[in-house]
DNA sequence: CAAGTATTTGCAACTCATTGCAAAAAGAAA
DNA sequence: TTTCTTTTTGCAATGAGTTGCAAATACTTG
């Protein structure tokens, strides 16, 4: 049983009818990049089945995320979504100026969700969580820094 | 001098014009209560000035934004804005079921903050910071807190 | 205070995303 | 396989927010 059956099989266990356009998405984002916009997902979507509506594209990708097959993240402002590794769950830190996505650890948001539920007993959507910000390349060096390089640093940026 | 006034020189120091509308906005804005939705401070500041547009209230606000004045909160999928007190800067925790927004202290994310900055050379935009979840009042008790009540937690709300 | 120019407004068109609804189709039962 | 029920799709309409552009206007300078 191929890891795509196995994705499946969690649709169906759901009670969730496999549709030929179900299942082209899944095809689309299981062998695509990392968190591809949706208009991506549409466009080879498409191409695969050209009746395919926009609607289904974003109805289907909801889905998806509600049963976790695929992981939404905001970038800039339009919602991108990618495979969900369970072996390898992580947040992200999106720079605002490349647009690059970075992986975060859910480690380091531990402490900050213990604290939220047992100081104010507020339970934070932390499945997935997406910081933006600027990212090392993207940061204004200061003058000691200008040519030092970012060496110190490591991201772990999705590939593109 | 009054506080009003010194929002408007804020808008001259950078060069801002001041229109009818954009003082009406900030009027608005400032005089109402917590977090409005765009669609309120449209309403009023109409009720103020028939001519007004709604892509201006937009502009108008985004622009406060930029320049600080005040704040922008996501809650559920709509923006709301709220005038930006200096002296109590604050982020929020918002609840998916009630919509309701709670206040939480920058010092919260503090640790967060310079563990991105530290570790990965990136720096999260944290002026504010909005996290959804489920708040106390909302949150699916357990048997064994059922009608203990939630004196234990101590959550800010906005007057809303 | 008049003239000049750069910003801002109002409007309409547009984008991304969601939704109502009738028609189509998946899966269950006979 | 045929029928039935429920889900899902496609389409068109809607909603929130943004944007291009010409007309209007706030501020600057003489």
């Amino acid at each position: 049983m191929t890891s795509y059956d196995q994705l499946l099989q969690v649709l169906r266990d759901e009670g969730h009818r496999l549709t030929p356009q179900r299942l082209i998405v899944l095809r689309v984002v299981a062998e695509g990049r990392q968190h591809m916009g949706v208009d991506e997902v549409f466009r080879e979507a498409q191409s695969a089945y050209p009746f395919m509506d926009l609607a289904t594209v974003y109805r289907t990708l909801r889905l998806f995320k509600q049963v976790g097959l695929v992981t939404e993240v905001a970038i800039g402002d339009r919602l991108h979504y990618e495979l969900t590794h369970p072996d390898d769950r992580h947040h992200h830190m999106v720079c605002r100026v490349c647009h690059g996505a970075f992986n975060l650890s859910p480690h380091y948001l531990e402490e900050f969700n213990s604290t939220l539920v047992n100081e104010f007993g507020f339970i934070p959507d932390l499945d997935h969580f997406t910081i933006a910000g600027v990212c090392v390349n993207c940061r204004p060096q200061s003058p000691a820094e200008v040519g030092a390089g970012s060496e110190e640093f490591t991201l772990d940026e999705d590939p593109t």
